[in-house]
DNA sequence: CTATTTTGTGTACGACGTAAGCTTACAACG
DNA sequence: CGTTGTAAGCTTACGTCGTACACAAAATAG
């Protein structure tokens, strides 16, 4: 329905595209705050009135959830394939909370919509391989993965939830961002030791 | 500043309290979902102005977080005192668990205001209590509850985020709440026995 | 030049949160 | 009893939101 081909040439040139409206929803939400993104602002921003942001995604939700697979995207890595999966696992904890933290406004939109579940496969493949590398069933790695995915998750937004005036933090925001990071660490080993204790570590 | 004293007897008597406020919330809720907890059909449905809720609660914000406190106390427990901690704390995160999924609608509600800290810890002391009586200190024990907390609110999160039609649900409901089911007690069980390694499982 | 096709625009509607000022229903006091 | 004070609820109104619908503009194809 949208953006079906792009068959090119006839009718009016787009300056439109679902990138750069995808892109600049992104830049609102770091810069302003989810409220912020609002059609009417978006368009502005791209220089276009809001109404023509329906050409190309079909409501504010599509919007959303577009910024959301686009930001999951970024949390992507690379894994050598002689990375033994506990780590593996840590690493891709570590890098999808960098980004959780790198958009904190964009948290309770990543914890709302869930990322589309083909992607989120594609994405997840590299981690995967780990696992069955070392004889895991597939499903106990979903498992495993899901589990770290879910409490990355819950503890960004127990972070950027929090507002940093509130108890943990007596001073600035150093001993608070201190004090998160242990409390991640600290779950993510235990979580992680659970797993390598219940799956065997590997070979 | 609201609900300041209830100096009874002068002025008009209160058809509304804060309780049959909240109270008409979480029912909206439950049966209609978060879209539709609006001032307006809040105050239809409790006989009275939009306007009139104001006088007992400052803005929309203030009836959701009292919705979110209201809705965490039901997940309390009391734990006998010969409970050891690592039992306590699965307890705990089963209680919390199926709180969030008799209310799936507040469910992000949950996940986007925080509890309020003090009415929190008041409310975990029990817990609390199981761990200090293994001799664990209670910054290890907060670390502990807090990622397990994290987690079962992530959990719940992609439970209820999940429409049901889609992916992991071959058929009906039953086989995706067994799923549910399932990868929860296992990510549970990885985090539990992670911390009891690390924490020595309390004499 | 005309027709076709695609993209962007203008206007309008109903719903939302809520600010301000008004009315109503009581208790207390004379 | 009437008057007064006060707390609770009501009416109206404003600005903003998402978006339906009909239209204008800008390109290519013939």
């Amino acid at each position: 329905m949208n953006e079906p081909a792009p068959r090119r040439g006839r009718g009016r040139p787009a300056v439109l595209t679902r990138e750069r409206i995808v892109a600049a929803a992104i830049e609102i939400l770091d810069a302003e705050g989810l409220d912020a993104l609002t059609m009417r602002r978006l368009g502005t921003r791209l220089g276009v009135a809001a109404m023509s942001l329906y050409r190309h995604l079909p409501n504010r939700d599509a919007v959303l959830a577009a910024a959301v697979d686009h930001l999951f995207a970024e949390a992507v890595i690379d894994l050598d394939a002689a990375t033994p999966w506990p780590e593996a696992l840590a690493r891709f904890a570590d890098s999808y909370r960098r980004m959780l933290l790198g958009h904190p406004h964009a948290v309770p939109l990543l914890a709302t919509h869930p990322v589309d579940i083909d992607l989120g496969l594609e994405l997840l493949a590299g981690l995967l391989d780990r696992f069955e590398a070392a004889g895991i069933p597939r499903q106990a790695a979903l498992t495993a993965i899901q589990s770290v995915a879910v409490y990355v998750l819950g503890h960004a937004l127990a972070q950027v939830g929090t507002p940093p005036g509130t108890r943990p933090a007596a001073e600035g925001d150093a001993a608070a961002v201190a004090f998160y990071d242990q409390w991640f660490e600290a779950g993510l080993r235990a979580m992680v030791a659970g797993f390598e204790r219940e799956l065997g570590q590997g070979h």
